[in-house]
DNA sequence: GTTTAAATGTGATTCATGTCACACATTTAT
DNA sequence: ATAAATGTGTGACATGAATCACATTTAAAC
């Protein structure tokens, strides 16, 4: 019953956690659950769309067209909400989401989501919140890209890997030097040469796409003022 | 009365349109106008805060620090809310609101707002949209900032201002050159020079602080492409 | 009106990083 | 298994823009 499934998987998302029982009955009725593989695209700049997607599981990287090259703007990982800036004020998809691993989402009715909205304000205001958060983190990204060389950039991304996605210092990199590049915004060439950098000097192991973040204070160091 | 301000005040912004007279009525308790002079701070980062600030008149700067220098994220026109997703996560400003001219500001308890948006779905909606506007916005704003030489950066912000902020084809620059810096992300000497090669190309005629758009097809184009 | 301070313009210099070039490795297709 | 395609490392070079240094203008203070 898809019912009880919506019931057991939303949950885990904080906004969701407000919703009561009847109106997750609601949301699973019109929910629909896929699962892409490593390197499929979930939904895409420029094309029409009305769902917001709830991402079950999996790792996604979100990415906007610029006037010369593909950018990644985050990566956002399980479980959380995907699209609301993108689909929730006109129609069409402002940026593109594409799987970095094995991912399932579900695609939730857009005039649904807005009912639930309307329905219940604990889950609207945890949305708010939600908004709130993302529009800080974005501006310290901003900050962080301008004032930050390279070099800063690249620990500030590895050590965020370690510390909210992998929860581990040691991890398989989820992307090739160049995704890395258009994430730092950098070129592949620069971020080949600072890994390599990083690994002479013992403040990581890198074999390939696994790494190792060995020492963390310089990393951190070079994170603030690198 | 102060009830009746409200009323009049409040309803230019486009969320708080779907206030009711009763919502208004509680509002206009607990807001206090202020006044602000160009240069002022109407509230600073890393100070507390529980209030968010309806902009009822002016312009005002939001800055934020970054490891080496201070940086303006963005220009606030009114009408319009600040500081909601500074306040409304945890009780610190994770950026400063500074007047560039005379500018009015209501003060609304953050308590008071939240519950506004409790009673009214309307408003909260209309205020999910407009921070997911913003979160669009920002994503833009950076993916131009990486991809874009200074001269883009520069041609967008003045065409940034006469389009949103004077509406007109000839203004006072709000911002001196250092300030005009921190905005473009750029230094106060490569702004300064720019500027002139403008000039000087009849792209734009400036005197002081005072400017005139005169090729616009052309800014548009350094915008895009620069 | 004179003095002081702040803001601005412009040249010379330096440096980080993007770009080009090519070798080598790894994956995918046939 | 072999070929083709794609991903990666590293050197050489070019360049946009920050920084330093100083002249000059504008605004503020007395």
């Amino acid at each position: 019953m898809q019912t009880v499934k919506c019931a057991t998987c939303l949950l885990k998302s904080k906004p969701a956690q407000n919703l009561e029982d009847s109106e997750l009955a609601i949301l699973g009725q019109s929910c629909v659950e896929t699962v892409f593989e490593k390197g499929e695209t979930i939904f895409k700049q420029d094309a029409l769309s009305s769902n917001i997607i709830y991402l079950q599981t999996g790792l996604v990287k979100l990415m906007i067209k610029g006037p010369q090259r593909m950018q990644i703007i985050k990566l956002k990982k399980a479980p959380c909400f995907l699209g609301l800036p993108t689909t929730i004020g006109d129609k069409i998809n402002h940026y593109s989401a594409v799987a970095l691993e094995q991912t399932t989402a579900c695609f939730i009715d857009l005039s649904l989501f807005k009912s639930l909205l309307r329905m219940n304000s604990d889950f609207s205001c945890e949305i708010i919140l939600e908004l709130c958060k993302n529009e800080l983190d974005q501006f310290n990204r901003c900050v962080k890209l301008v004032q930050n060389q390279v070099f800063g950039r690249l620990a500030t991304n590895l050590l965020n890997m370690a510390n909210e996605i992998y929860r581990a210092n040691e991890f398989d990199l989820p992307l090739s030097r160049n995704e890395f590049a258009d994430l730092v915004c950098s070129s592949r060439e620069t971020v080949s040469r600072l890994l390599s950098e990083l690994n002479q000097e013992g403040i990581i192991e890198i074999r390939g796409k696994h790494i190792r973040l060995i020492d963390l204070n310089k990393l951190e160091d070079i994170s603030r003022n690198g």
